[in-house]
DNA sequence: GTGGTCTAGACCACG
DNA sequence: GTGGTCTAGACCACG
């Protein structure tokens, strides 16, 4: 099984679908707390794309806690410690449901059917990735 | 009351933040059919930014028929008509949902916990502004 | 031979005729999907244009589905896919029918000579673009 | 009836718009050569817009040849008279239909589909307006 | 080298 | 007074 995937034709810059891919594999629990991940070098020939992207991408969840630097010997996914406050992560993720909700009414969805999409998406997350 | 509000350090480019205000006041009813929009230079000088970065906001909403240009009278809030197929309409949001939950799954967030986060944001939602 | 061509002169404006001579390229089969379009910058220099107005006349067909962007590497033509309902497709295209007949009529054009000129341009058209 | 309709909120200029509908009445026979228009004055009230916008309209339709001043008198349809060149009138007949071909094909309408929906507004028309 | 965004400012069209 | 288009030029993001 490919653990990531990317489509290079896409608005979407890279190193952002490489961030993308690494948090939805935690979310899905594909990859747990310890884990390794792939090597810089090793992805960035997978994946076809420039060992400076994928660096890039990894050092900005490394900022963010999503994993954690082994000195030398790779990257793996970080236990789950809590680096923002509470009221700093609401704030993240407020910004992006408001203009998901602003987009998809002013589609024409109604509330309910905004509110089923998203459970359709979450019913793919695994439980056991928000211990 | 200020209709819109922008933040300049963001890295959400000022166009696309204006398109957001506009689809938020028109989702939240603050906007109905047929109310005028500010005028293009004139909210250009309220928020501190130049004409074109207005325009270019407008004219996307034009497109997206959203809004309706008046000729020499402005701009208004367009009565709804959907002009995207279903699939493409889907498209567009789900390619805003996914992100979402990968962000709020690996802050820590529980499925339930960003369902309920949609929701509170979904109150918001005028009635009238749906179907 | 060379690829697009405008009329600095004409009143249509220039970022229209950029569209215009895109499409016409597709819909004759010289650009076909996955075809690179020319860079922005590039194809700027050569119409001697400022590199906005490409990158608006781009952007533009971009957001109708006619091509994507690559980034960093630049604009391609897109498959086929049809975002548009069926309603807004005639909707556009019965706009631009009515003001052509009601010129040609009143130029002393018939009926049928109106329907020769129309078919006649349709022999241009290369039957891979379609469907 | 009503011979000249416009709609204000489109983004078609209103003087374009009174002449197209000018136009239109005469392709389709319900003004004939000789007859009168209604007054400056007297449209603008009808379609209150103001009677430069109708002047202006009236005008290009002088100079165009489709419509002739009786100083002091008001307006009329002009008899026929080709105050262009075969190659002129088919020149500007040609610079409608082409990008009218391109964003049909490119909307996905097949040539068949195009001829049709021509044919079909053709119909409107009446066979004595070529005389 | 590719595109994306933004500003400052001009000039024009419409009404 | 309304918007539309365009240029010149800057600065940044991505790879």
């Amino acid at each position: 099984m490919v653990l990531f995937q990317i489509t290079p034709g896409s608005d979407v810059p890279l190193f952002r679908q490489i961030i993308d891919q690494v948090r939805g594999a935690i979310a899905q629990g594909r990859l747990s707390p310890g884990d390794p991940l792939p090597s810089v070098r090793g992805l960035a020939a997978e994946l076809v794309v420039n060992h400076n992207t994928v660096a890039k991408a990894y050092s900005q969840l490394v900022r963010d806690g999503v994993v954690e630097s082994q000195q030398g010997r790779g990257y793996i996914v970080a236990s789950r410690r809590e680096i923002y406050t509470k009221t700093e992560r609401k704030r993240r993720v407020t910004a992006l449901v408001t203009p998901l909700i602003n987009e998809a009414i002013t589609l024409g969805f109604s509330p309910e059917e905004v509110l089923e999409l998203v459970q359709r998406e979450l019913t793919k997350v695994s439980v056991d990735s928000k211990g």
